[in-house]
DNA sequence: CACGATGTGGGCAGGGTCGTCCGCTTCTCC
DNA sequence: GGAGAAGCGGACGACCCTGCCCACATCGTG
C-alpha cells in the first residue's frame, strides 16, 4: 500500500484531491418550468441517451426529436445547441467516472484503485457509443464539464503517483498513457455491443499487464503530448 | 497452447501462403483512355491520396475534385463511387502490407517478423489518416481487396503459429488481436500527425510487451469474434 | 371557469453533399 | 487539317441536417 496511505494528507501533491462525484448537475434542471415542458424535457434527455448510446454523438437532432415525441423547436428551446444537450446527457456518466477515481483513491492498495478506474471507465466507454464521443469531445464552453474533468485529472495524478510509489506501476509510466488508454480503448467500439465489450475488456487486460512494472522491461518510445484537456476529436473535419 | 504446435510444416494452414505483396493492381488502370483523360485520372488519384492522409476518407467527393482541378463529373466517371475511387487509391498501400507479411514470413525470426509487421502495419495507420479507414471499411464489392486481405490474413495465422512455436508470442494470443490492435491503433489517430505517430509508437510497445510469452502470465478475458473479414466500421451511422 | 402566460409543433430558409445531364471542348486518327 | 468520337465542367435536382418563426394549444392561477 502506499506509504502515506493514511489519514493525515499532509502531501502537497494529496492535498488538492478532493471528492469529484458529489453531485451530477446543479438541481435547477429543468426547474422553474411548466409541468409538461418538464415532462418533456426529461423526455427528450431520455431519448437523447438512448440515440447516444446505440448510435453515438452524431445523430441528427431531429431524429432524437422524432424519438422523444416533440417537435425540434421544443428540443431547440431546451437545449440551444448540440453540445448543451450532450453535456446534460453525460453529466451523469461525468459524475460516475468522477466517483469511480474517488473510489479508487479510497482503496488502500493503490494498484488495484488504479486499475479498478481503468476498468471501469473502459466499460463505460464499451457500453455507450457516445460516452466515448462525448469524453473526448472536449466541451470548450461547459464550464461544467471542464470543471469536473480537471478535477479527475487531478485524482488520477495522484492515483499514478501512489501506484508508482507503491512499486506496482512502472516508473515511466506517464499521465498521458492514461488517454492513449482511453483513444485506444475508443477504437475498439464497434457495431454490436457484446463484441466492443469483449473486445475492450481484452484490450484493457493486455495493457494493464503491460503497465505493471517488471524488473527486465525495457525501454518503452516516449509519451505522446496529449491530456485530457487538450484532447480534442474533431468530428468529421 | 495449441495442441498441434508441431514443427513439421504440413500443417495444412502453412501450406497455402505464398507471396500476397505481388502486384499492385492490374496494370489497365486507365488502359484504353485517351491521353488527357488518363493525366486526369491520374491526378484524380493523387489529390484523392492526399485528400484521404489529410483528413480521412469521409472527405467530399467535390473537394476531391476541386483540388485535382477537375470537374465532378469527370471524378464521377472515372470512379462511379466512392468505394471504386477509395479501393483504388489504397490498393499500393494494401500491397505494401502484403509486402509487409510477405517479408515477415521470410525472417527466419518468427517473433521479429512477427514485431516488424505489426509495427509497419500501425506506423501507416498513424501517418495516413484515411488508411485506418480503408483498412477497416471492409469493401463488400471490391474483391480484389477482398482477396488480398484473406492472403494477409492466412499469412499472419501462419506468423502467429511459428511466433507461438518459437515460444516468444504467447500461447494464448488469438489472431483476433491483431485485428484489435488495428482497432486499438485507429483509435489513436488525431489532429496532428506527430502526436499520432507518437502515440501509436507507445501504444503498439505496450502491446507488443504483453503480446510477449511470460512464465508468469495471468489469464486473460476470451478473445473478442472480430476477424479483418468480419470487420465493418459503420461511417457515420 | 376563464384568461393570460407559457409552451408546442410544423413549416421554412439556408447550407452542404451526392450523383446526373447536357452543351461545349479537345484529342485522335485518317 | 478536318471529322467524329471521347472527354470535360458547370449547373441542377434530390436529399438531409440545422436552427428559427409563428399560429395554435395547453397549463395553472385568480
Amino acid at each position: 500500500m502506499a506509504p502515506d496511505g493514511d489519514p493525515a494528507p499532509k502531501d502537497p501533491s494529496a492535498r488538492a484531491v478532493e471528492p469529484a462525484g458529489s453531485r451530477a448537475l446543479p438541481p435547477d434542471a429543468g426547474r422553474g418550468l411548466r409541468s409538461d415542458a418538464r415532462h418533456n424535457r426529461h423526455r427528450i434527455l431520455e431519448a437523447a441517451r438512448e440515440a447516444y448510446r446505440e448510435r453515438g454523438i452524431d445523430v441528427p437532432m431531429v431524429a432524437i426529436a422524432r424519438r422523444a415525441g416533440v417537435g425540434t423547436a421544443t428540443l431547440y428551446r431546451r437545449f440551444p445547441t448540440r453540445e448543451a444537450l450532450v453535456a446534460e446527457v453525460f453529466a451523469d456518466e461525468m459524475a460516475e467516472c468522477a466517483g469511480a477515481v474517488d473510489e479508487a483513491l479510497a482503496d488502500p492498495d493503490p494498484w488495484r484503485g488504479f486499475c479498478s478506474v481503468i476498468t471501469k471507465v473502459c466499460s463505460m466507454q464499451a457500453a455507450d457509443r457516445g460516452f466515448t464521443d462525448a469524453f473526448l469531445a472536449a466541451f470548450p464552453d461547459s464550464a461544467e464539464f471542464g470543471e469536473r474533468r480537471a478535477r479527475a485529472e487531478g485524482g488520477l495524478a495522484e492515483l499514478v503517483r501512489r501506484a508508482k510509489e507503491a512499486g506496482r506501476l512502472r516508473a515511466d509510466f506517464a499521465q498521458a498513457d492514461l488517454v492513449l488508454l482511453l483513444l485506444a480503448n475508443g477504437g475498439v467500439v464497434t457495431d454490436t455491443r457484446e463484441t466492443t465489450e469483449a473486445a475492450s475488456r481484452r484490450l484493457v487486460a493486455y495493457l494493464l499487464r503491460s503497465f505493471e512494472s517488471t524488473a527486465g522491461a525495457g525501454s518503452l518510445p516516449p509519451a505522446p503530448p496529449i491530456g485530457l484537456g487538450q484532447l480534442y476529436r474533431l468530428p468529421g473535419d
